[in-house]
DNA sequence: CGCATATCTTGACACTGTCAAGCGGCTACT
DNA sequence: AGTAGCCGCTTGACAGTGTCAAGATATGCG
């Protein structure tokens, strides 16, 4: 074995995503830094910024790895609900809060961190294919059987707002939320009954 | 005039507050900074350790003024919906809206920054204020005549994580949220229908 | 073999929040 | 009235942070 230690590391950029991902499992988004996550790969300071555009880079490729676990994780889940079209539904969502109740850290990367480059190509296609997960579970309750947007953003809303109001809020409104003990009983609000009015959503395509 | 510059400065204090929420007007969550503040308050770099207790103190103090202001505008928009109990509550839910879009850094403080003491006793009571806004508009559709969490916590998550999503989100799904004209669409489908269930839903006080 | 290039290191800079020590003026007590 | 003490603020320092410039080192290719 010539490599002991290659001194010009096989590939950082993965030991880098990583030592991040550590990081932010370990202690949180504000224990995940440059430096860092350079110490833990055993490189220099510097270093980094040969792989990514700064930290902004970095956080952008972990966003992306975390993107497919959050993927992974709602499939799961929907594949453990059964057949039912509103169990699958439910499965997706509890994947969603599951994630984001499990892996608050990569949770607060995908949604919250304002350091990630939310244009970049290969986290917008790892975004995208997390929202086709949650797009085809709304699907058969979807009035014309087609995607319809008003329902997806309903229950992505309600979802989203969820996990966030009970990772975020302290004490009162917390402890009521958490204890909600199912998210079931408020996603049957949204998608049990079509709403009335034939609902013209004009999406400005422009 | 004897007082050309009191040199202890009538109250700091409101002053880092009003330069703080200045910062952040301008440019966002990142421009506040405490030694900014002090700086465009007049006074050295130190000098807010003595009336807050550091950034998070500063971040709270602002933060219990954004909820007066956030509550105001819920307010505001409330009454300007009319008397009937559905046109209100989508009045609260623009409010909430029209806050998060009007003034991001300030909805950043409330619900994003990790930075805020949520457990401070004055912030605390400024968004349990804020929270019966929203509590006494979902009242009306309450079917049992009193608050009923269930459905706050529905209209809540769903304007909140609709808020968010508008904000944080880049370019697909942003486009196609703002660009939904109306939350009041999504909103129907909560308050529209009750929920068949009874709803038993145990929440532990203990 | 030799050179070009990618990879990493070293060092510096401007920032950040936070702490310790000291100075100045106001207040209140004797 | 004088003086002791305290509150408000300043100065200076320290450990971090991200980022840039320059140099060293190894890789790989011609």
């Amino acid at each position: 074995m010539t490599k002991e230690i290659p001194h010009h590391h096989g590939n950082l950029r993965e030991a880098l995503i990583d030592a991040g991902l550590q990081l932010l499992a370990e202690g949180g988004p504000s224990a995940l830094t440059l430096r860092r996550a350079a110490a833990r790969a055993g490189v220099s300071h510097a270093a980094p910024a040969h792989h990514f555009d700064g930290l902004t880079g970095l956080l952008t490729a972990i966003a992306v790895r975390a993107y497919q676990a959050f993927s992974g994780q709602m499939i799961q889940h929907r594949e453990a609900a059964g057949a039912n079209d509103f169990t699958r539904l439910v499965g997706v969502c509890q994947g969603y809060l599951a994630f984001a109740k499990d892996n608050s850290g990569l949770f607060h990367v995908l949604f919250v961190s304002s350091d990630v480059a939310r244009e970049d190509a290969a986290l917008m296609q790892a975004s995208g294919l997390a929202y086709q997960v949650l797009r085809e579970a709304c699907l058969p309750f979807s009035p014309l059987g087609q995607p319809d947007p008003e329902i997806e953003i309903a229950v992505w809303s309600m979802v989203h707002g969820f996990a966030l109001l009970g990772l975020n809020l302290p004490d009162s409104p917390k402890r009521m939320i958490v204890q909600i003990p199912e998210f079931e009983v408020l996603l049957k609000r949204i998608i049990a009954n079509p709403v009335a009015t034939p609902l013209a959503l004009d999406l400005d395509i422009s």
